[in-house]
RNA sequence: GCCCCCAUCGUCUAGUGGCCCAGGACGGGGCCCUCUCAAGGCCCAAACAGCGGUUCGAGUCCGCUUGGGGGCACCA
């Protein structure tokens, strides 16, 4: 599941939703050879974590079903013969090494690669019975030779296109099972479809379905169609190239990647929906502020250029949105990956301070597991302040020390004027002091802010690994 | 080769003939705040692809050019 397919089904979610309609989830699975594994299962998960919820799929059910198409095969054979009945359609023998060389003579002779018609006016009752016995056969739709067709895309108005460039295609394939243009139009009028949201890539077969739907003399559902996305540099499509491009910068266009980089679902879904529609302002939304404003005849034709750094800054703005124990929750996991104990009160206490902090969850490591650690191993060189010498560093380490013992609690309050005093009396920077502190307690030139994070770890702790650093310095 | 689609700051977009010497967001630059890193506040640079029409008036309507994209399977 990757970007595409997780707008392509944010879209109709919203529509649904603001427009009081059923979202259904179907699975087109009729290419048996591109059958992959576990497909189906990563596709549900995604559209769950996501927050994009169905009301009838698979594994939900519901009144429309069977939901996957591999389960309705016989309704497509059915829908299929009645075509051929209304002679909208017609079954075709031909094998396909006569069609390959067909279509390398047309190549060659720089004509049109099309169906050259020989099954077209088989004898009804013949093609019945060569079916009937075995033969292998595909049923094609039969396209006027004559006149044209009126087509309507929402974002883009009519369109007329003439039957001529039209070809015969295949809508039943020698293994029974249908092509997307037969099942997608049976089903669509099955389960009452009312919009259909997809890719630009089937701008060209509309004209096709349009012309099934009318054989059939079915209600046409709106059609929109959208826009493709386009590589960051906004040169060209995503290739493989591209996306393996993503990987190395830290990106990538699949949702369960995004999910193991730290991406949360506000924040991808931000990202998302914007790229193919626009407001005016106030940009950040949550799902239900985008189903209050969503209008699908305000989504854009253009295509879009993917663009990582807005979803960086949509994910930590959705970070920083979210409540201190919800982020808790989903920073936890980081943590205990990593092999640390946790402790719930401690985390609460800490998200505050990391919070405007994180791009990404997995952010939370560098900035706040030393709060977990036992013991932290400080760089040497960090515990000497900028344009200080090491004995003087030494000294301000050892002036703390003494001062923050002497103290009856280390909350900022108490703390920070107390240490603010030193840099006065040393008359140094807030910084070279609050630095060597910094180094020695965390064990890193950055983190959340100093004094707040030393109340957290306590005062017994902050001693203990001012002591260590101290010790350290000494030995230089 | 044939058919089709698209076109506003670098990027995503607002704009549906006068409210636009074009608005917002990301990114970029500057200043402020500041114990590091962030966040936040203020400010700046940055676009209607080109050319012709239509109109009193065009980013908005039409045509052409250019650029970009898609499609031409017993794949979806």
């Amino acid at each position: 599941m990757h970007l595409g397919s997780a707008r392509s089904a944010l879209y109709p979610f919203l529509l649904a939703r603001c427009t009081g309609g059923t979202f259904i989830l179907r699975i087109e699975d009729t290419d048996q050879k591109r059958f992959v594994p576990g497909a189906e299962q990563e596709l549900i998960d995604g559209l769950h974590w996501l927050g994009i919820n169905y009301d009838e799929g698979p594994d939900v059910g519901g009144p429309h079903g069977p939901y996957r198409q591999t389960e309705r095969r016989e309704i497509y054979n059915d829908y299929a013969w009645q075509l051929v009945k209304l002679e909208h359609a017609f079954p075709c023998f031909c094998t396909p090494d006569r069609l390959a060389k067909v279509r390398q003579e047309q190549i060659k002779n720089k004509q049109n690669t099309r169906y050259d018609g020989i099954c077209r006016n088989l004898d009804m009752d013949e093609s019945r019975r060569r079916a009937a016995s075995g033969e292998r056969y595909v049923i094609r739709f039969k396209m006027p030779k004559e006149g044209s067709i009126k087509t309507t895309d929402l974002l883009r108005g009519p369109s007329t296109t003439e039957n001529s460039a039209l070809d015969d295609s295949v809508l039943l394939k020698s293994d029974g099972l249908p092509t997307y243009h037969l099942a997608a139009m049976v089903d669509d009028h099955l389960m009452k479809i009312s919009h259909v949201i997809r890719g630009s890539e089937w701008l060209p077969s509309l004209p096709l379905h349009d012309h099934i739907i009318r054989a059939f003399g079915w209600e046409e559902p709106l059609f929109v169609h959208l826009s493709v996305f386009l590589k960051p540099s906004g040169k060209g499509k995503m290739s493989k190239r591209e996306t393996a491009e993503a990987i190395k910068g830290g990106y990538s266009i699949f949702v369960s990647d995004m999910k193991d980089l730290g991406y949360i679902p506000e924040g991808i879904l931000n990202w998302i929906v914007l790229m193919g529609w626009g407001v005016p302002e106030d940009d950040v939304m949550t799902l239900d502020d985008m189903v209050a404003r969503f209008d699908v005849n305000n989504l854009t034709p253009s295509p879009a250029a993917i663009n990582f750094a807005k979803l960086d800054h949509f994910n930590a703005t959705h970070i920083r949105l979210l409540r201190t124990d919800d982020l808790a929750a989903r920073i936890k996991p980081y943590f205990l990956h990593e092999g640390l104990d946790v402790d719930d009160a401690i985390l609460l206490k800490i998200v505050p301070l990391i919070r405007e902090r994180l791009v990404t969850l997995d952010d939370c490591l560098p900035f706040a597991a030393w709060f977990f650690k036992k013991t932290v191993q400080s760089n040497p060189a960090d515990l000497i302040a900028k344009d200080l010498t090491f004995a003087q560093s030494l000294d301000v380490a050892r002036q703390a020390f003494e001062i923050i013992k002497a103290l009856p609690n280390i909350t900022p309050a108490v703390a920070e004027p107390s240490m603010r005093a030193l840099v006065e009396h040393l008359g140094l920077k807030s910084s070279q002091v609050f630095g060597i502190l910094r180094a020695a307690v965390t064990g890193q030139t950055v983190s959340p802010p100093l004094f707040d994070s030393m109340e957290i770890v306590g005062k017994e702790k902050v001693l203990e690994r001012l002591k260590i650093a101290i010790e350290n310095l000494e030995k230089m």
